[in-house]
DNA sequence: CCACTAATCTGGTATATACCAAATGAAAAC
DNA sequence: GTTTTCATTTGGTATATACCAGATTAGTGG
C-alpha cells in the first residue's frame, strides 16, 4: 500500500488509513513480536503524507496495544498480552513461574515508610505505622511489562529487606515469615502514567496505562500488603470467574 | 497560570507544564464535574504556546480520564469512575439499579445473528447455532459511559426481541425466562475504539478504552449470554475480591 | 416573542518547517 | 581487528498556517 491507495476524496481521513494498513500488517502476523515498524520518515514518503501524519497513525497503532516505540530506537510490534487471572492469584509472579523463560524482576527502590492515611485505611494500621516500601519492574523477555510499587507491614516481616526482592514476594512472605496470601481486593482502571513509570515502562508520560491495585489479606483475614501495578495498556489481561451473588 | 509562568529554560516540555495545571485544576475539586475546559485556542493565548501544543495538553488530560470533548462543543470535566464489582455481579444496570437517578440504556441495533466460530467456542454452541444480538449504550446522567454487544442463545428466549432492551438483560431473563446468571468468565483488556464505538462513545477512534468481555453460566453450568462492553477509559473502575486457590 | 440567518466559536485534520537529542551505522585512525 | 569519530537516522517537541464542519450565539425580521 502507498500513497496510490490513500483515497483522498472519501472522508476518511488520512491518518485512519494509515491506522487501518499498520495494523492490518500487525494482526496478519506477518511481524513477529518485536519486529520493527517503518519509522514516522519512510511512512510519510511512502504514503505522500506530512511526518505529523504518519507519527500520528503509529501513535495511534501504539495506542491500539499493537506497537510499543524504544527511545529513539524505532517502535516495534508488541509481543501477546499476559492474561492474568485475577480470581485465582494476587501473585503474577508465581503465576508466571519465576524460573520461566521470559521474566525478569528489577528493584528500582527500597526504603522504610510511615503509613499516610490512605495507607492506613488500606492496611487497617494506625497513621504512622511503619512499612517496607519497594519499587520494582516486572519485564518479561526483557520487555518492561508494569511497574509495581508495594507497602508490606514491616512487624510482620522482619528483616524483609536482607532478602533478595527480585522474586515474588508472596512466596517470600509465606516461605520466609509463614505469611501465606489467602485473598484479596482488586481494583483496575485506566489512568496515565507518571513520569517515572513512564521512564521505567519506556513510554510518554502521558501514555495511559491500566493499573491494578491490590490489597492481600491473610488467613486470619487481615491485610499485610498493599500493591500498585502500573501496566503498559497493549500488555495486560485480566481475567475473572465471578460467581453472582443476590 | 499564564505565559509568565511557562519556565522555557528548563527540560520539561510546554505541553507537560499544561498538563499539570490542568491536572491540578481539575483534581482540586474547583471544578465540577460537566464543567467546560478552555478551549485550545483559549490555552494557547494564555500561555503564549501554539494552539497544537495547548492541544496536545488537553488531549493528554482527556487520555488520563480527567476530561471529555463533546464534539465541537467543547470539552468538559469527566464524572467521577463507576466502580463495578466484577466478582459479584454480571450485570451492571443490575447493580446501579434501573431506577437509579441516572442510568439509561438507549439500543443502537438488535437483530438475528448466527453463532461464527469465535462465538461458538463462547457460547458452546454449534457454528451457526442462530443468535440474538443487539448493540447497546449505557449512559450516566446523558454521558455516555460503554457501548456493550451482546449475543444470547435464541433458542433459550423466544421472543426476547418482544421485550423491551432497554433495561437489565440478565433481570429480564430470569424474570421472563427463569434463567438465572449464576457465575461469569470475564476479561478486562485495554484497547483502541473502533468507528462506531467512538461515534457512540463521542470519542476519536483512536482513542483507548477499556474493554470487558464476559460469558454468563447459568445454574447448569452452560452458558446463555455473551457480551463485550468497551467502556471510555475515564468512567471505568472494576473490583474484585480473589480467594487464593493453590 | 419567535424563527431564521449570519457570525463566531469550537474541536478535528493536515501541512511544512524547525530544532533537539538519543541511537545506530559507517568511516577513519590506531 | 578494535576503537574512536563522524554522519545519518530515529523519535520527540514546537510552531504557524490552512481548512473543515459541527455547535452556539448574536442579530434581524416578522
Amino acid at each position: 500500500m502507498n500513497a496510490d491507495d490513500l483515497d483522498k476524496t472519501k472522508k476518511t481521513p488520512a491518518f485512519q488509513m494509515v491506522i487501518d494498513h499498520l495494523r492490518n500488517q500487525i494482526r496478519s502476523g506477518r511481524l513477529a513480536a518485536h519486529a520493527a515498524l517503518p519509522s514516522e520518515r519512510a511512512i510519510a514518503e511512502q504514503f505522500g503524507i506530512s511526518r505529523m501524519t504518519a507519527r500520528r497513525a503509529l501513535l495511534a497503532v501504539e495506542m491500539e496495544g499493537l506497537a510499543y516505540s524504544s527511545g529513539r530506537r524505532g517502535r516495534f510490534v508488541s509481543p501477546q498480552r499476559v492474561a492474568y487471572d485475577i480470581s485465582k492469584t494476587v501473585s503474577l509472579s508465581a503465576l508466571i513461574g519465576e524460573d520461566g523463560p521470559g521474566l525478569t524482576i528489577k528493584v528500582i527502590s527500597q526504603q522504610m515508610a510511615q503509613a499516610d492515611a490512605a495507607l492506613s485505611a488500606k492496611l487497617a494500621v494506625p497513621e504512622g505505622e511503619v512499612l517496607y516500601k519497594y519499587i520494582r519492574v516486572f519485564l518479561l523477555q526483557d520487555h518492561p511489562a508494569f511497574v509495581e510499587e508495594e507497602y508490606a507491614i514491616a512487624s510482620l516481616f522482619p528483616g524483609l529487606f536482607d532478602h533478595n526482592l527480585q522474586q515474588s514476594t508472596t512466596v517470600l512472605m509465606e516461605r520466609e515469615y509463614n505469611v501465606p496470601p489467602h485473598s484479596g481486593d482488586i481494583t483496575i482502571r485506566m489512568r496515565a502514567l507518571n513520569e517515572q513509570e513512564a521512564g521505567l515502562l519506556n513510554l510518554p508520560t502521558y501514555n495511559a496505562g491500566i493499573e491494578l491495585e491490590q490489597v492481600i489479606y491473610g488467613p486470619d483475614g487481615k491485610p499485610f500488603c498493599f500493591g500498585r501495578q502500573i501496566w503498559r495498556g497493549e500488555l495486560a489481561e485480566f481475567t475473572a470467574h465471578a460467581i453472582v451473588r443476590r
